[in-house]
Parts: C-alpha cells; sequence; structure tokens
DNA sequence: CGATAATTTGAATTAACTCAACTGTTGTGG
DNA sequence: CCACAACAGTTGAGTTAATTCAAATTATCG
C-alpha cells in the first residue's frame, strides 16, 4: 500500500506548484533546476500530532520543511522537564542546527497533523555545487535562522512577561500572514506549556496575560483561538515601555 | 603609511601558517585550496578597544573571525540601552546574521585591541562552488552557531542566575580552551555589565554571584581575573538543582 | 458519560531587581 | 607625581514582577 511509488501524486505536489513558492529552497531557482531539486524531496505521509520528526542523538540525514501542520523542537533538562527552543509554521524549515554535528540535538514533534518535505542533506549539498541559486538560499535559510534567535535572545533578556507574550503573538501573526493566512485571526498550534516554556514565564503567567491582553480590547482569546483586536495596540506593548493600561484609553 | 600592500607582511599572517588552523573556515580544505581562499581575506589594523567593527543598516560585505581580542555584539532598545547578543573570542566569526538581509542588524564593537581577518562573502560563496569543502564549512559553521543560540535560548529560559553564570564561565572556559589558553585561568574581556545583559541579570546580581561563588570556593574573582578552582563545582551549579551550598561540602 | 488533561483564577512566596551608598581602579591634567 | 574626576565593581536594604502552590472550571477523548 506504499503511494510513493505513485509518481501522479508526487507531481501534483512539487515544488513547481507548491503554495509555498518563495519561503522555501527553490527561491531564486529557475524551471530546469527547481525540478532537479523535487528529484531528491521525500514526501512522507503526514505526521501525527505528537509524533516525532526526529529525536536527539539521531544521525542527520534531513532537513525537513513544514508545508501544513506545526512543529515544536524543545530538549529535555535532567528533571526530564521540556525546554522548548522554537516552533515552526508552513514554510519553515528545521533540522538546521544538526548539520555540524551531524546528530540532531533535539526533539521535534507534530503539534498536529503535519505535513513536510524532507531533503536529504547530502544530496542537498550536492545539487548545490551545480546551483549557484539554491547555495545561496541554503545560507540566507540559515542566516535566517541565526538572526530570529539572535531576536530571541535579546527579548528574553530583556522584556517583561506582557513584551514578551505580545512579541509572541506579532511573531505568530507576522508568519501566518506570509503564508497566506489571516494575521488577525488564527488558532494556536501549541498549549499555553509550551508557550510560557519558549518564552521562559509559567504557564499560569501566559494565562493571566491573555485575560490582561483582552480586557485590554487589544485580541479576543478563546482558547487556541485567537483573533487580535488592535495589533498597533498589541505593539505599543512591545516597544513602549508605557504601561498596558495607557496603551489604550478609550 | 598603508601597509596592505607589503605582500610579506600578509605571508607572514596567511591562513596556512595562521594558529586558529582548524577551527576556522580553512577545516578540511588542503594545501592549494587554502591559498586560494588566503588570497581573498583582507587583514587590517587592529581594532582598538570601543572601535566598531560594523553597525546596523550597514551594508554586508564581509564576514569576520576574530584573530585575538574579543568582540562584543549587541542591538539597542527604544532608550538606547544596550542588549549584548554575544560575545566572540579568537578563532569565532561573526556576521552571520546578515547574509539574508544584506545588512548587518546589530553593533560589533571591539571589546580590547582586536585582529580580524575580513572575508569578503561574494567572494567566499564564489569561491565555494569550486571548493565543496569551504562550502561544507560554512554551513558547518552557521549550524553551530545556530545551536549555540538555541541552547542559549534554552539556558535563558529555564535557569537561575546562579546556573547562567556558572553556564557562561564554563563556557569561556571551554571556548578559550579550545583556542589553546588556559580554561582554568583568564581574563574576562567583558564588564560586569556586558555579562548581566548577556544573561539577563543585573550587573549587581552578576557581582553578587561572583562573590557568592568564590565564597564557595568555586573560583577566585579579581575584578576581571578568573581563576576557576573547582570546574566539576561549577559544572554542578549548572546542571543540578541541588543548591549551591550542598555542591561543595568541606 | 466519565476520566484525564488543559486552562483559568486566587493567594502567598521569592528570586532578582532597583535604588543607593560606598570602594577601588584608571586615566588625566596641573 | 599627585589630585581629582570618571568609571567599574561591590555591598546593603527595600520592592516587585513573576513564581509556586492550590483549587476550581472547562475542554477533550476513549
Amino acid at each position: 500500500m506504499s503511494d510513493t511509488s505513485f509518481s501522479l501524486r508526487n507531481i501534483k505536489i512539487a515544488c513547481s506548484n507548491c503554495s509555498l513558492g518563495a519561503l522555501c529552497l527553490p527561491y531564486g531557482l529557475d524551471g530546469d533546476d527547481v525540478d532537479r531539486l523535487d528529484e531528491i524531496i521525500k514526501r512522507n505521509h503526514p505526521y501525527q500530532r505528537n509524533e516525532f520528526l526526529f529525536s536527539p542523538e539521531q544521525s542527520f540525514k534531513n532537513l525537513y520543511v513544514v508545508k501544513t501542520g506545526a512543529v515544536k523542537t524543545y530538549v529535555q533538562d535532567d528533571e526530564g522537564q521540556e525546554r522548548v527552543i522554537g516552533f515552526h509554521l508552513p514554510g519553515e524549515i528545521l533540522g538546521l542546527d544538526a548539520i555540524e554535528s551531524n546528530k540532531h540535538s533535539c526533539f521535534a514533534k507534530a503539534l498536529e497533523t503535519t505535513a513536510v518535505c524532507e531533503m536529504p542533506f547530502e544530496r542537498l549539498e550536492d545539487l548545490s555545487k551545480d546551483l549557484p541559486s539554491l547555495q545561496h538560499q541554503m545560507l540566507r535559510l540559515m542566516s535566517r535562522e541565526v538572526s530570529n534567535e539572535s531576536q530571541m535572545i535579546a527579548l528574553l533578556n530583556h522584556s517583561t512577561a506582557e513584551e514578551r507574550l505580545a512579541s509572541f503573538i506579532v511573531s505568530l501573526a507576522e508568519r501566518f500572514q506570509r503564508r497566506g493566512f489571516s494575521s488577525t485571526d488564527f488558532f494556536l498550534p501549541m498549549s499555553r506549556q509550551d508557550i510560557g516554556s519558549y518564552l521562559g514565564l509559567a504557564l499560569e503567567t501566559v494565562s493571566r496575560l491573555f485575560t490582561r491582553f483582552q480586557e485590554l480590547n487589544l485580541l479576543k482569546v478563546e482558547r487556541k483561538h485567537i483573533e487580535i483586536l488592535d495589533m498597533d495596540g498589541l505593539k505599543g506593548v512591545i516597544s513602549h515601555k508605557t504601561e498596558c493600561q495607557s496603551v489604550k484609553a478609550s
């Protein structure tokens, strides 16, 4: 019952007509080059909620691009507690941290049913010798990762709980928008616990802040459903040291 | 008085006899390939203390490798306060975050007199088309950066002040050791303020912790001079949730 | 439908911060 | 060469933002 042999299926989801387009590796490649990239990409059955894409120590073979769904990456501390490192939405790549050591260094777990492209790294590297724009795009994607993480470090070190959560929500909104989804109305793929772990906050604090933001009419929360009512207000919480109270008067 | 024309000077400090060796880009390249890499590398006068290597918005031209000295990278918040992103010791590369946007996104300032190799990124990219191992090494270095930053995120989100500072000191020790310096006796190139900003702590907290670690006979501090007396004890502070008090009984 | 997990809310605690004073170091100019 | 200013670091005391612990409420899933 393996359907990996059905080339028809593969064609339907080929890079050339994938909606991720410029968000992904093929950016900057012309038609023929995309086809060559396409040949090495594996597309598996979707991962189910809580299924692992990879685990620490597992040897590094593939990079992954999320097509639909969401993935969280995390490590475990000595007591087995999760420390969330990041969330990966459609169009976002994961596995980049494993290139150096040839081993994955974290868990990657599907937060919901998730479809991914798996790209054998070695073949990708080979191919990029012939395709300068692929090589450049790989460096670009890694550079973006470094930038994002740097920003995150600056955020974590110097921001209050309010600023962190506001940043997080705005970041999610922008990432959904880039992917073609609504930036003001979306579902959180992760739990309060996961958000707290990612932002360095207790889950209770995250919950209280959602309530506060709602009281301030910045957004509407109902469990995982978020509706942003006042994007500028939210951004105001991030940058200005103004209290939440003074952000929205009326 | 420009001495960039003295090839003699350049030869003396060529990659092939640079003590950084395997820590740097040339890792994995054979003799001839190193020479080709060497040709594109610029070596400037050392930067003086507080001199900038680059600033935000400045267009991205070069990657930098620290040869001697130390560099800090930081951004500024709305009030002009520094948010330190990282420190760069000899053998460490900086500028990787600028590849994606073609603009630097942070300040890079010399903490002391600092010599660097400047590598024009475009020419590096061109060269790596011919030299697969150079291409691989670039990806490796970026991957290491992603890993390190991930680790930092996990540390900041889930660790006490004690654990953060202990981690920081151990990390410095390991980095000095890799570079051939003593891992137990070294000088901090940065201020308490910088350490605090990097670790998300007030400078007073950093100072108090140095005192506490000293009282626990984990190390000896005198201003910027650090002598690690009990490396295992320090590592114990990081991992175990045990109190500092119980780490060292005698 | 009942059990388990996720979330919300409240109250008490605490780790780290801010503010403030003091000490020691470094550099500068008379 | 010393005095003085500017800066970096230490130490103390009071404050606070966020935590932990606890309990109630609401979803989710077999």
